[in-house]
DNA sequence: ATCATTAGCTGACTAAAGTCAGGTAATGCA
DNA sequence: TGCATTACCTGACTTTAGTCAGCTAATGAT
């Protein structure tokens, strides 16, 4: 059985690769290197970052550098100075660029034609729908969760995100002052843990965990971006908190949630976690669940 | 629709050469350049004709020269004349290079399980049969239907393995000297026409046109190999079997067609074809099959 | 026996990809 | 203000990938 899925997996591999690296050898690669044509995708229609373009391609920075020269050189892109930071240069298409990268299009949607071409209906319907869904699942599997310091940026963002989503979907929004603290001491080693997951180093989620008391921790902070929704993600935070909870000696969790967070309830119920009485005054809660681990 | 379609296509394309191309790069390529780690791959177990190798990988002769000489020096393969004809060179595998394949092998299995591993069992399911319908429908996509001199190592190829299945199919077996003939002369324009499918340039089905007499055709050794059946190929080299019939200006096509090949029938039917009486006596014939184009 | 063809090899090249050791300007911090 | 750090750049390299022309040996056809 799990023979067979590696199987599956290897010869999925090897088959996708040939067939579709073919694809963007040839049809990318317009007589022009295969790194600047990938470079100019990656720049898009907004621009990017040089700095975001070396973690995104995970590039030597001389070697974009260079390439960025190159390309400024075929006057396809313009690289400038941020206003804030001004070691931080921006890169941005040309109109030349924008040209370039329209054609890159059209190349990447006839080549697609192509391949779905030689398929009747039904067959394009089901490779479309099972594309989708290896998509989906392989972006689960390359997902990791970390351990990170809660007052980190992505950290923060994760949180920002989540308070933010909390005012929406709460009745009477959300007050993040009114709400039991969680403050980046309560939530890092030794006391707690704060775990972000990511998504090609994107943050996607975030859990944070901290200690009421000797064997007594509380879950807070759970969250995971609407993009990321319906993969698990959720369930493998809980799991990787629970494991941080028993690395630090926990014995039982709490936590407590919104009537208004269905899918959170749902999760929690699934994992373990049984009802219990209020065991705090937190005025957005109405569910308290607890879980011996 | 169309357009949803290629979207997912090419977001697939991306996503997936990215998260695979990574374990190509990185788990297959030990300390060693693709390509060479590739051609160890593609000799195998068995050991490979050198110009196998070089149709298989798409290689300049020169190019694939100097990688054998390459992994000959390491001491990984042996490349030794054939004994029957003396200019074609074989590559096989040392025992060095066996452990090298084991180990390339072992890598392969590694990465397939680090993927599946953060994935619950249900994903890991759904994940699994996805990748094999991609898998599945990409070989239909990339499988070619070409006109062929019927008298071409490939067409006789196909034209052996089809006789071989009729004769375990066929209650009586099967004696090609007993049956309505289809000659190269015949199969061929200005008279008739011969495909061939190809799936990686190797011969996966066949099909053959021939005129009978003005306005009017035959068609003969519709074959698929096993491998690709259930795949919608079948159906393909039907279709452009009526296209040459077309060009070369028939208005009517006749088959006959023996019991035992139920989904041969099956696909006539489903292509407009219509049972008539018989208009031969091909003593291997049930059914007489007619469509007008 | 002669000659064309086939299979593979060698040498000489180029382009692309990638690495590494410095360098400079901008910024942050004590 | 001075100094460490950050972001990026340049120059000098190596490796990998790939191409092309011309060569040799074996084979097949006549």
């Amino acid at each position: 059985m799990q023979d067979e899925a590696i199987v599956t997996v290897r010869s999925f591999s090897r088959s996708v690769t040939q067939r579709v690296g073919i694809f963007t050898d040839r049809f990318l690669g317009r007589d022009r290197p295969l790194a600047e044509a990938r470079l100019i995708y990656e720049i898009g229609r907004e621009g990017c970052d040089v700095r975001e373009l070396r973690a995104r391609l995970d590039l030597d920075s001389g070697y974009l550098s260079r390439l960025l020269r190159s390309l400024e050189r075929q006057g396809l892109i313009e690289v400038v100075p941020q206003q804030t930071d001004r070691r931080i240069r921006r890169a941005g298409l040309t109109s030349a660029g924008y040209r370039e990268l329209d054609e890159l299009d059209h190349r990447g949607d006839e080549f697609a034609g192509a391949l779905l071409a030689p398929l009747s209906a039904a067959q394009r319907e089901r490779i479309v729908g099972a594309m989708q869904d290896v998509e989906r699942l392989l972006n689960v599997a390359v997902t990791t969760i970390d351990l990170e310091h809660p007052a980190s940026s992505d950290a923060q963002w994760c949180v920002e995100q989540y308070f933010k989503e909390l005012d929406t979907r709460f009745e009477g929004g959300f007050d993040s002052e009114q709400s039991i603290s969680a403050d980046p001491q309560e939530t890092m080693p030794p006391c707690g843990a704060f775990l972000v997951a990511r998504l090609d180093s994107r943050a996607i989620g975030c859990g944070a965990l901290k200690t009421l008391q000797p064997g007594l921790g509380s879950i807070k902070r759970m969250w995971v971006s609407r993009s990321a929704r319906g993969l698990g993600i959720g369930r493998r935070i809980l799991s990787a908190l629970e494991d941080q909870a028993l690395e630090l000696g926990l014995e039982v969790v709490r936590l407590e949630t919104n009537r208004s967070l269905e899918e959170a309830q749902a999760l929690y119920r699934r994992h373990g976690y049984t009802e219990v009485t209020a065991f705090n005054d937190d005025p957005y809660a109405d569910f308290w669940f607890e879980k011996r681990l």
